[in-house]
DNA sequence: ATCGTAAGCGTATGCCGTACACCTACAGGA
DNA sequence: TCCTGTAGGTGTACGGCATACGCTTACGAT
């Protein structure tokens, strides 16, 4: 009976995305993503309650985009490494709103699939009850925790050149250390730590 | 010659970091932080460029307070751990400002000093080089990741309710894992993943 | 053709960070 | 003792933010 919406929740997030695709997460306000709709700034709200519902809808719609269906067959290590990757390079894909998956990644259908899926894993190599669950966030923790130092100053980036030439004999440890550092790349440092993980949580 | 300083960077740290601890991240502002010393907004402008950089500044007390002098001889992962901790801890006296550090860590006197630490604890253990820098990022990606986790829905939370009740034929694992979850307290949940990555670093 | 509903919009409020121009307290030299 | 240059401290103002509120308007059902 009354007017028919115009848009749905799904296009109103992909525009936000676009807009913190092309402008970053400061570039990302209600007005924005209201003018990249072509609405006004208050239009918007007929379909989202506040911008803090509106980044749920983006993480939601990154996370979904993530490919949550069973790995081939193979060692489970490779299985979970395989999901890992999935799951950052659908991050790496819109790095500025990397920052909202931590507050919104919470209930996400996307996110619960993940979990599901690893779960499955995880049970068939017999890991299960606590153990699961305690890998599972452990999981959850490397990954987002190594996502997020991607992108704020890569191993390879001018950080860790400013760590190399610190005065070696205040931090001896850390300047040898960042020296190495630098020939590391981000794929080889993120599956570095990952397998390192894995092998611990085979117990 | 001219007008004397009447605060340090420190204090103005200190407030900002009282304005952040009693009315959360939110409530952090310019403003707040001016009326918490008693001086005009623009006055802080004296001591600090901008928001950022007394952002950096109070993540640099709070990374401060971290006890990094090397930890009692014993095995090599119970000293890294005795690190790990310590940073949790100090962190979670000042859980508002756990987004800050992500942001901010970056070359923070701090968190050099730590990396310094559990550097010359990995050294000591024979892990050098190439693999103590993917050791060391994988620590610091799993110990704020976790950290993280901690603070934005803890594993036995009202969220690991809500897994638990959800439908049994479309998320059996994580409905199953949920379960279990319900009695793991934060303590070992941080204490499990990590000891499962250190006896992975072990290689 | 009309009418009720909700879509869409304009305006306004109270925050925010901060640029700018001004006044003022103080340490050093006279 | 007074003078003066420097930098500390302030008030005002601007543009941008999220969003509450009330109006207008398009539309499907009658």
């Amino acid at each position: 009976m009354p007017r028919p919406r115009s848009l749905t929740q799904d296009q109103v997030a992909a525009a936000a995305l676009a807009v913190a695709d092309r402008d970053g997460l400061a570039g990302l306000s209600m007005r924005a993503v209201a003018k990249e709709l072509g609405m006004s700034t208050m239009a918007l709200y007929r379909y989202v309650r506040d911008r803090d519902e509106l980044e749920g809808l983006i993480v939601d719609l990154v996370l979904g985009e993530v490919d949550t269906s069973p790995p081939p067959d193979g060692p489970w290590r490779e299985r979970v490494e395989v999901m890992a990757v999935r799951m950052r390079d659908a991050l790496a894909a819109h790095a500025a709103i990397v920052p909202l998956t931590m507050t919104h990644r919470h209930g996400s259908p996307g996110s619960l699939r993940w979990g599901e899926t690893v779960t499955g894993i995880l049970a068939q190599a017999g890991i299960e009850g606590r153990a699961a669950a305690i890998a599972l966030r452990a999981l959850i923790a490397y990954v987002t925790g190594a996502i997020q130092l991607e992108h704020l100053g890569a191993l390879s980036g001018t950080g860790t050149d400013a760590i190399a030439e610190l005065p070696g004999d205040v931090f001896p440890n850390m300047a040898k250390t960042a020296q190495h550092a630098r020939g590391i790349g981000p794929d080889e440092e993120f599956l570095g730590g990952l397998s390192a993980l894995l092998r611990g949580l085979g117990s």
